[in-house]
DNA sequence: AAATACTTGCAACTTAGTTGCATTTAGCTA
DNA sequence: TAGCTAAATGCAACTAAGTTGCAAGTATTT
């Protein structure tokens, strides 16, 4: 792992007043390195050999949230995934792809959606997800 | 349950040709009546006192996804939303919405969002799912 | 009505997430 | 810098939803 990456791991902790242990130093380095999101699985998977107890990550991730650090992006096949916070807003987030081929998922960041529209008074929508899925360049049989 | 939605029910059954069992004629019973997205527990729950097993509505749904009678709607906590597939197109279904405060869900069935465009050549959007959330008229303090 | 392939129900399993609790540790304070 | 304390960790055990295998039952076909 980077020691940039680590070093802003750090800061980001520091910056959401949280205690700067290892377990979180390296989960936040896995994320920021990947920047896309992971199941907490993929995570303890890239950690390796001296990764954190599952719960630990578990629990790891949940204060991340809870700190805004990071989202829950969608949950796929009974899976929450997770991602930095960093350039989504507080009502939308970018779309994300799933290729249905090889299972891999991409943030489209540049894509803009427009906000749905309550079709009738009194439901006010504080959050948009929009998923997607198809093939990515890889699986393209046509590319 | 009404005789009129039993016959419905049968009707769509033999229409994908699926075998026209107690079980099926139930679940699908439901599945017409609420028109939204119910979970297995909810169907199981609608199904009151002699509901079949909850393997069978396992299955059930699983043969109804199949033969497209019934979309998979969205995973949400955990949990698969099954409803029937009817106004849906291949590329996309209406949002849904989910109030944070009572968790019930509803169809946007009205409102139509642009499909996303990819951002780089050799992605090729198959589906596309909307997720909502928020507060419904009922959880709304201001309304 | 009999034959047969499809369905069902039970039991047992899987997986991802979750909780409780004793132990350890980061960051504060003296 | 040592000691203190609240917070974090790891282990084990649990939960919920979905899933599979298999024997028994049933809808359709002939």
């Amino acid at each position: 792992m980077g020691t940039a990456l680590k070093r802003k791991a750090k800061k980001l902790l520091s910056s959401v007043k949280l205690r700067r242990t290892n377990p979180r130093v390296a989960v936040l380095e896995v994320l920021l390195a990947v920047d896309k999101p992971l199941t907490q699985d993929q995570i303890l998977t890239r950690l390796g050999r001296d990764a954190p107890d599952k719960v630990t990550i578990y629990r790891t991730l949940d204060s991340f949230v809870r700190t805004g650090l990071v989202h829950r992006a969608f949950l796929q096949e009974r899976v929450w995934h997770f991602e930095l916070a960093d350039d989504c807003t507080e009502q939308q987030c970018h779309p994300h792809f799933t290729c249905t081929s090889c299972g891999d998922t991409h943030c489209f960041t540049g894509v803009t959606m427009p906000m749905a529209k309550s079709p009738e008074k009194g439901f006010v929508i504080g959050h948009q997800r929009v998923q997607l899925e198809g093939f990515c360049p890889k699986c393209n049989p046509n590319f």
